[in-house]
Parts: structure tokens; C-alpha cells; sequence
DNA sequence: CGGCAGAATTGATCTAGGTCAAAGTTACTT
DNA sequence: AAGTAACTTTGACCTAGATCAATTCTGCCG
């Protein structure tokens, strides 16, 4: 058994943050931040651990630190889909709602800043940099979803799976920057199960077009949960939301 | 050919508005709606025509008065998804970017209630009314955004086409309550072609799918644009999202 | 070390929905 | 009133991905 790592940090000050610059805070000048600072908590939550349950009151407001968490909605005969996947600074919880209309789980170890709700909330409606930073982030989710939508209505299952690899290698790329000289190599968060939530597939499918895309030598599997690209720009391609080789970071 | 109403309500005020209370101004005091009643202008677009595209400089920014419009994305090879549909008091243009990543089409003679750009940011970042009404409005559309994940990633054709409907009713009779004795009517405000866009599907599938609603009774057709729904519990059945009936309005 | 459970792969078949093709309907235009 | 073009329906067939069913692989525990 993996026990949680004892929380030093407990009290780590938000100016040491990790996310300082990218979460809900990010546009906070110093006083605001120490308002933050003193009410909030740190919380972690076991891969596997349901953090918010669909319909229930929510609990949890506040920022992932680390680990990867998904949002899924499920309908009643159990078919499920993932409708969004919460990295580290994407903020948990909706303020102005009592509940949310999703299920979020911990992928793996999530870490949690933690705010109390309602002192959350009257501090929001006092400080525009709050509200400004949430709309934006909020826009931001919303062009994901879209993108999203485009994948789930209109993507083979190949482009699908190569759409995938391309987000997750994208963001690994931006926390540590891996870029072996020939390619890029990165683990997958998710489980196949998990990636067939998220894609609108089914396990098996997803597991062939792995195989597939693995026989085409855009990949290659050191394990099945590490990836390495050979070459980035192929694997652009197979995505198929850009003829042009794809600027898009 | 229909031709554009004059529009006479070019100085409508913004007290007379009919989506005064939902729009992004919702939540204005008298003053603050002065200054967005200064600065604001209508203007109109026919069915079919593009009111931004994809990737382009935006200048329309403001909110629907009247009308349809659709937000879609298209793939290099021609494959389109709807991504959003915007109705009456839904904002179009994004304020704090600069491009928009799709096509926003007017489906209707659609109005528009218009800002420019750069005096609505700047009345934004002074009018916290504004920026939260923005918030939740952005909140509300993330949740139909992921609703629709659900829909294109894990229902059938037949759930889809029920689901459109259910949202289609449920809109018409929240504007003008047209719920006729036994059941209920409403128009639809779109072409097969953009029912098909919007549900990741073939215009054939969803003609094929329309037909056999109407074999089993659950709709009835009174011409291909004018729907007759004898039993609503039924079509929310239909639309699979809820075991027990479903009392989702 | 062996046994077991969850995760992943692979194979054989089936089917929902796509594709291709032909009519049938509307509704403008002249 | 006829002509054309866009929209819609319907039919015949095909294929991508689902379903059902074994294996294989991995790590975990006694």
C-alpha cells in the first residue's frame, strides 16, 4: 500500500506555491493573497477516491495542487463519460453552486488547496481579481469542452487516441520540459478504462488503436503506461485537427 | 424574399429590453445600465450568414436579442460539429480575446444588441455586475457543454434526436407557453443538416431517426418543421438521461 | 515461489450508423 | 404556372467500432 506523504507543507506559504501563477490566485497582489493564505487548507484524496460526488452538496472548493483528477457525468444504465480532466492550478468546485452536476475523482494522488465555501465566496464577490482570474479560467475550460465536443462528434478512433497522447504529452511537456533529443517520452495518467471514459470508446478499441498506432511506429510502448514519440509532428497528424503540421505548441 | 424588418427599436431602451433580466446586463443596477445603454446599437444578420469566423479578428461583441445563431468547428477535411447554439440573451464574442476559435452562424434572422469592444472591456473591469454575470453565464454554458459531451460521446441516434428535441421544447415553452392541452408543439429553428452538425451524426440518420420517432408514436410530424409531442414523459424516456421521468422541467 | 485479481491485448463476430444513390417535397423566382 | 434549387425522406449496402470471449501480462500477497 502507497500511504499518502505526510504534508509538510501544511503551511507552505502561497507565495512558494507551485501554482501560484497559474491558479485562481494567479492575479492576486500580495494582501489578497495573504487573505487566501490564511484560509486555506491543504487536502489529498487517494487515486481511486471520489472527491465529489454527482448531485451531492459540494464540500470541496479550491485549486489541485498535484495529481490528475477527471470530471465525469454518468447516465442511469451506467454508461460513462468524461467530460474534463482537472490538472494541477484547474480549480475544483463552482462557486455560487451548492451542487455539481458531475462526478470528480482522483486519477492518482490529488493534492487540494482548500477554501472554506462560504468565506470562499464573499471574498470572491470583494475582490475583482478573484472573479476576473475565475471567468477566465472558466473561458478556458469552456474552449476545452468545445474541442472536446468536436473530438466526441466527429473524431475516428484513431484521431481520438492521437488527440489524446497529443494533450497529455502537451502538458507534460509544460510541467517538465522532457524533450529527449529524438522525440518526446511521457507516462500516461489515465487507464485504459479511464481513457476509453474520456474518448467515448470502449476498452478494447482503445487498446487496438494503441496497438495500431504502435504498428505504425508513431509511438512506441516501453510499458503500457510509457510512451515515447519518435516524432511529434507525426503524431500531429494522426490527431487530424490541423493539415498544416500543427504551430499549436 | 423576406426582407429585414426596419427596426425601429434602434433606440429601444434598455428598460423595454425583452431579455433585460437574463442578459449580461441582468444584474445592473439603473446607472450602470445607463452607460451600457449609451454605448450599445442593434444590429441584424439573415439566416445563413456568418457573424464571426473562425480564427478572425472578432468585432461582433454583444448579446442575441432575437434569433438562432450556431457555434461550430470544422476539421480540415470538412467534418463540422456544433459546439454551442446561442439564444435569445446568450452572449456572442468573448471579451479579454481576440479571435474566436469557431464560426458563429445565424441560423435565424438573428439581432444583436452590440457593444464595441474595447468600451465594453473597459466598462467590464470597473463594473463588477457585469463580471459576474459574465461568470455565471460562462458557468452555465460549461454545463451545457458537458452535458453535450455525455450526449455525443455515449448515446444512440435515437437518444440524441430525443434529447435535441426535449431541449428544443423546453426552451420554446420557457419563451411563449404554448403547452396545448394534450402535449405539446413547437417549431425547429433547424435545418436537418445543422441537427446533424449539433448531434454528430449523418443528415440520414437523423431523418431516419426523426421517422421512426414518429412510427412509434412519440412525435408526430405536422410538417418537417412543425413537431407535435402527444406525450412529453414519453420523449424523455426517449432521450435516456433519467430513469425516474424526469422532472427536469 | 505460487496463486490471484486487475489491467491489457488480441481474436471472432455482430450491428448501429455511415455512404452512396434515387426520389419526393417545398418554396422561391421569373 | 413552370422551373429550379434546396431540403427531406427512403432504400441498399458497407464499415468502424461494439460486443463477446479468451489469453496474456502485471503486480500483490501469503
Amino acid at each position: 500500500m502507497k500511504h499518502a506523504p505526510l504534508i509538510a507543507q501544511n503551511h507552505m506559504r502561497c507565495a512558494d506555491c507551485p501554482i501560484r501563477h497559474k491558479a485562481v490566485c494567479a492575479y492576486c497582489e500580495p494582501p489578497e493573497l495573504a487573505k487566501l493564505d490564511a484560509m486555506k487548507s491543504y487536502r489529498t484524496f487517494q487515486a481511486g477516491e471520489t472527491i465529489v460526488w454527482a448531485g451531492e452538496e459540494v464540500d470541496v472548493l479550491g485549486s489541485v495542487v498535484s495529481g490528475v483528477a477527471t470530471l465525469s457525468r454518468t447516465l442511469p444504465d451506467g454508461r460513462r463519460q468524461m467530460v474534463g480532466l482537472l490538472l494541477p492550478s484547474d480549480f475544483v468546485g463552482r462557486p455560487g453552486r451548492r451542487t455539481a452536476p458531475y462526478d470528480v475523482v482522483a486519477a492518482n494522488e490529488v493534492m487540494i488547496c482548500q477554501f472554506i465555501k462560504p468565506k470562499f465566496e464573499t471574498l470572491v464577490s470583494k475582490t475583482p481579481a478573484l472573479e476576473r482570474r475565475l471567468l477566465d479560467m472558466t473561458l478556458d475550460e469552456l474552449d476545452a469542452a468545445r474541442e472536446w465536443m468536436l473530438l466526441l462528434g466527429r473524431k475516428t478512433a484513431r484521431e481520438k487516441i492521437a488527440s489524446l497522447l497529443v494533450i497529455i504529452a502537451r502538458r507534460d511537456a509544460a510541467l517538465n520540459s522532457t524533450t529527449v533529443g529524438d522525440g518526446l517520452r511521457f507516462a500516461l495518467p489515465l487507464t485504459r478504462e479511464a481513457m476509453s471514459d474520456y474518448l467515448g470508446l470502449t476498452i478494447e478499441t482503445v487498446s487496438r488503436q494503441i496497438s495500431a498506432l504502435k504498428k505504425s511506429g508513431i509511438i512506441v510502448l516501453e510499458d503500457s503506461r510509457h510512451v515515447h514519440v519518435p516524432d511529434y509532428g507525426a503524431l500531429l497528424d494522426e490527431a487530424g485537427d490541423d493539415s498544416d503540421g500543427g504551430f499549436i505548441s
